[in-house]
DNA sequence: CTTCTGACA
DNA sequence: TGTCAGGA
């Protein structure tokens, strides 16, 4: 399939997919006329890339991890990399600190939401009947 | 009409 | 990442 068709089964723009391709994420074959050309597997590569992206892991450690995420079933203790482990080991970290600092905004936000909806509900007590007219 | 590369008021 | 250009 084409990148548009691609683009709309893994509802991932163009755009995104051509840049994976350029982090060496993706490499689909090419049709006679240049056109890229990809494999179906590739919808749920490109789902998982996105994701990947999207948690905040740089392209080059995705590039390090889409290999171990193809690995059917089952690990090979002899054929693990300790200084992989140890890269992932440190984009663990980093992924408890992000997820550390959404929590906090994510809580100043919900305590503004609710400070918002009391006062609503407040000023809607008072202001009986249309509540509020332009 | 779809895709390609390169570039950025 | 969006988006536009200029070409195939």
């Amino acid at each position: 399939m084409r990148i548009g068709e691609l683009a709309k089964l893994s509802n991932t723009p163009t755009r995104s997919l051509r840049y994976y391709e350029e982090q060496g994420l993706i490499r689909p074959s090419r049709l006679d006329n240049g056109y890229r050309d990809y494999q179906p597997y590739l919808i749920d590569r490109a789902v998982q890339i996105r994701g990947l992206i999207d948690s905040g892991i740089p392209t080059k450690i995705i590039a390090l991890i889409l290999p171990c995420l193809d690995t059917p079933r089952g690990i090979v203790p002899e054929d693990i990399e300790p200084e992989l482990v140890q890269i992932l080991a440190q984009e663990r970290d980093r992924m408890t600190q992000r997820i550390d600092f959404l929590t906090r905004n994510r809580d100043s936000i919900a305590t503004y939401i609710n400070a918002a909806n009391d006062a609503l509900a407040t000023r809607a007590d008072s202001d009986h009947g249309t509540g509020t007219p332009a």
